[in-house]
This record gives structure tokens, sequence and C-alpha cells, in this order.
DNA sequence: TCGATATGCAATATATACTTGACATGATGA
DNA sequence: TCATCATGTCAAGTATATATTGCATATCGA
């Protein structure tokens, strides 16, 4: 599973744009288009925010089991 | 509670130094110092590289319940 | 005491996350 | 058609994550 989908999925159930997110967490709506878009490593801080934002964990957005389980 | 206590609890679990810890996930053992000393902000990619080498997840190392409660 | 290991701290250098500003496209509505 | 919104993308600049190197301290064992 790419990324960014979770994200984008988890962003479009709230009703929120890029941009209002991205106000929401302090960032730009270019930085939430990147991790979205994948190919970007956003840093922990910012991935907190995010979750905090939409009300989800880490794990719901940014965990992948099967990079855990290999 | 402080940020990278859990990281640090995790690490002294498995036996490791930072210094090996470092070497697992492809980083300097300074890295990983700064981590657990707090005050630092890791990437992303860093992040799930350590949970994997500790066999933990993201949220079991870098989530804390009351960031998301209030 | 001496040597090895583990950690903390600090200065400089590099890679990259993130910003700012701009332009392009498709969808929506007056 | 025209205006607005949402998204994608590009280019140049700033902030900071991470590397590299070195030094200091504490612990452990010979």
């Amino acid at each position: 599973m790419k990324a960014g989908i979770k994200l984008k999925m988890a962003r479009v159930e709230h009703d929120l744009t890029q941009a209002k997110l991205a106000e929401k967490v302090g960032v730009t709506r270019q930085t939430i288009g990147l991790i979205e878009s994948g190919g970007y490593n956003p840093t922990l801080h910012l991935c907190i925010a995010i979750a905090k934002a939409l009300g989800k964990t880490l794990n719901d957005l940014f965990w992948e089991e099967s990079d855990h389980e290999g």
C-alpha cells in the first residue's frame, strides 16, 4: 500500500482539503501534498500533529503491518 | 513522559548499545543519543526503522496517549 | 593504573524537510 | 464563458536532521 494513501483517506474522511489540514498542523499545503503522494519522509513531530488533527494515531496513518512482519 | 525514554527502555530491553542500534538502523550513535535525550525531531523513516529493529510499533515508541487526549 | 566500552557534548559539513511563489489542469457554479 | 477551488508540480531559498570528528566522563575488568 502506498505510503500516503491512508493519510489521504483520513483527510477526506474529515472533509478537509490539503490546504485546511496544512493550516491545522502548521505547514504548507505543498508539504501535505508531498506526503500524500509518497516518496517523502516527514518528521515525527509533523506525523504526530497530523495524526492528532485527524483523530488518529501514528500507527493508523504511518505504520504498515507488512513493514513489521517482513 | 519524556520523548525518548520509551526508546531507551526498548533498546536496553534488547541489550543493545546506542552504537549497535544505530548500526542496525543505519545511522550514527549520536543520532540515537539525540533522539533518546529528547528535544530532537527524527524523520518518519528513521522512526520506522528503529521500531522494526526493536520489534515495536510507532505507537509503542513514539506515541504518547496524553498527546492524543489533550 | 591501564585499556576498552558506553554515553554526553560540541563544531563543522552535507543532505533534505519545509517554505514561498508561481503556473497548469480539472471540477464546480454563476 | 468566467471565477473559484482543489490538486499537482516546479524552482529557489531557509531551517534542520544527520554525519563526521574529537574530547570528556564513568564504568568495568586485568
